[in-house]
DNA sequence: ACGTTGACGTCAG
DNA sequence: TCTGACGCCAACG
């Protein structure tokens, strides 16, 4: 099989409901490699337009903070998780509350 | 080939 | 709660 990480991991972000949250390495144990969680983050920061149905934006880090100001994408990534009904205080999502328990998607 | 970098995670202080 | 150190491993120059 093409295995291929990075498409294990769209596959798994893309199946993240809208409203719900999940973490870099959850979505690293979800796509097959548990101790990938930084090359999920390199996945996603190669996103492009035409992958333009990812919600890269449910991805954060396991203490439920935005990663990706280091990239500026962070005023972007707390506008679309609050249009869409995501509470962010202090740049801090509430897991307990948020967080999405994955099921991988079958073939 | 090789050292550095980094959208991470866990643990100690 | 926050900071720093360390581990991890693919991408980059």
């Amino acid at each position: 099989m093409a295995a291929d990480f990075r498409e294990a991991v769209l596959r798994v972000v893309r199946a993240v409901p809208t409203g719900k949250v999940t973490t870099y390495g959850e979505v690293a144990l979800l796509a097959g490699k548990p101790n990938n969680a930084r090359q999920v983050g390199t996945v996603l920061y190669g996103l492009r337009d035409a992958d333009g149905d990812v919600p890269w934006q449910r991805v954060i880090n396991a203490s439920g903070g935005i990663s990706t100001y280091k990239v500026g994408s962070g005023e972007l990534q707390v506008a679309l998780l609050r249009s869409e009904g995501v509470e962010v205080v202090n740049d801090r999502v509430d897991l307990k509350r948020y967080r999405w328990l994955g099921e991988v998607p079958g073939p």
